[in-house]
RNA sequence: GGGGUCGUAGUGCAGCUCGGUUUAACACGCCUGCCUGUCACGCAGGAGAUCGCGGGUUCAAAUCCCGUCGACCCCGCCA
């Protein structure tokens, strides 16, 4: 290797996506080996970084050994290559190429791979998940995750800007959270602890403590077995609790613009990303969303011909969600309802009831084109109430002693919602299932990689 | 926990109903060779499958029967 090569391999690297502001230039690029065309007296290889991908080309008599390196190469090997950037109205490849004059081996990829990245047919979700490294290579799932950072970056800034207090509660507990999901043991020196379910006695806590306004975002663990496609066992949560409230209302009034602000953001700077990847116009809602009832929404789906499984109904199916949220598009053209005032059967024991009708509880579910992403409530915060709902519900108080302690000094009213990252990303991006929106899936019959 | 669907080369699938011309086909990938402008490159050749596993019926099983294991999807639970 002559001295003028190996200056040239320690240079700067460029992005493949910057390449067009180096033409006639001697560029370094990084990235992987997508494809080769090896033509005998003249190859093509084609390179992918995160930002993009290049063709690359090298006649052979201009440097037979390099020309022998190349044709040892395999996908998905991971290079460094220098060459110099040329324009050329021939390549279909954003019209530039590079002009091989030094290509070295990061990493070699073993051949074949389990599967091919970029063929036209793509393997089953489960299987790709076994290779999820690889998976994650393709730039529309690269996007996925550029598109999650943003959505978390928006709402942090609206909820900075806005007052809010961020905090990490703990995920070792030491009593169940109650929100009706099954619990992760745990053996803890010689006790038992459990898997967090939710935040929500912290961000409860967080309201006794006088924090006025809070958001956290972190992991959840459901011990469910639930084989769905849009169930996991560990995701993240995206948690907001608000004091000083009057209603519910207040509560949904938050959210909605908290949703356009984010929406907003998406589509400012990935709409036509995400439109070429994925098919999808990013659509940012008016507000505010359509509110109903659940007692108007079952109203509505029996008008409409659909009768809700004998044994709950009191609640929507996933079903009877999806129905209703097609009858809301039709009816009002709007993505999204809020479903308001459950009955006190189907919400946990914390959500505040009317005053006007105790049956019914200040709550309310976020329905995005027939997916739930939101659960949410005015909480109880008064002592008395509270324990008693909680006898009513059949617990025992001693467990959940600690929580109940919170609203015997002062708590203001308070309410706040959960809602679920994977979920927003599966109906913004329309992926089918959570898995593919996750960076690592946790499942009843996933726990690797 | 209840229900449904499906297990055939590395991947995606055909064949299974009606057992035997099946030496289990096809596509992508992979390997070898050829090709100086490819870009879904092309051309010629090649390797790769104890048909999920176990048992049974039969002269004969990928194919029929019983069992078993696994995965996925739907319901329930929930974000």
């Amino acid at each position: 290797m002559g001295r003028k090569l190996k200056k040239d391999m320690l240079m700067k690297r460029t992005e493949i996506s910057q390449l067009k502001l180096n033409i006639n230039n001697s560029t370094k690029i990084q990235g992987w080996i997508q494809s080769i065309r090896d033509k005998g007296k003249i190859q093509f290889i084609v390179i992918r970084d995160h930002s993009g991908t290049v063709q690359a080309i090298l006649e052979r008599a201009e440097n037979p050994g390099l020309a022998d390196v190349i044709a040892k190469l395999t996908s998905e090997t991971a290079v460094t290559v220098v060459g110099k950037v040329c324009e050329n109205p021939h390549v279909k490849m954003g019209g530039i190429e590079i002009q091989l004059k030094e290509l070295h081996v990061e990493n070699h990829s073993e051949s074949p791979l389990p599967y091919d990245l970029f063929g036209k047919i793509k393997p089953e979700l489960d299987f790709r998940i076994n290779w999820r490294y690889l998976d994650l290579r393709i730039p529309e799932n690269n996007l996925i995750f550029k598109v999650q950072t943003l959505i978390e970056m928006s709402m942090r800034e609206f909820w900075i800007k806005d007052g809010f207090i961020e905090i990490h509660s703990p995920k070792l507990m030491g009593t169940p959270s109650e929100s009706g999901a099954e619990l992760f043991k745990v053996p803890y020196f010689e006790k038992t602890a459990y898997l967090a379910q939710s935040p929500q006695f912290y961000k409860q806590m967080a309201m006794a403590a006088g924090f006025n306004k809070v958001f956290e975002i972190g992991p959840v663990f459901r011990a469910n077995p639930s084989f769905t496609s849009r169930h996991d066992t560990e995701f993240t949560s995206v948690d907001v609790e608000i004091s000083w409230i009057d209603s519910h209302e207040d509560i949904m009034s938050f959210e909605e613009k908290w949703i356009k602000y984010i929406l907003l953001k998406i589509k400012e700077n990935f709409g036509k990303e995400i439109f070429a990847k994925f098919g999808v116009e990013v659509e940012v809602p008016d507000i505010p969303f359509p509110r109903i009832s659940m007692k108007e929404a079952i109203k509505i789906l029996q008008k409409e011909g659909y009768s809700l499984p004998t044994e709950n109904k009191e609640d929507l199916d996933p079903n009877g969600e999806r129905l209703l949220c097609k009858f809301i598009k039709e009816k009002y053209n709007h993505d999204f309802i809020f479903l308001t005032d459950y009955p006190v059967s189907v919400r946990p024991f914390y959500h505040m009831r009317h005053s006007s009708n105790s049956l019914l509880t200040k709550s309310f579910d976020l329905l995005w084109k027939g997916l739930e992403i939101t659960t949410g409530a005015q909480r109880e915060h008064r002592y008395k109430v509270l324990a008693q709902q909680a006898l009513e519900k059949g617990l025992h108080l001693e467990p959940i002693q600690f929580y109940l302690d919170f609203f015997k000094h002062g708590c203001p009213p308070h309410g706040g919602f959960g809602f679920g990252l994977t979920r927003m990303l599966m109906i913004l991006l329309n992926i089918k299932n959570v898995r593919e929106v996750t960076f690592i899936y946790r499942g009843p019959n996933r726990l690797f990689p």
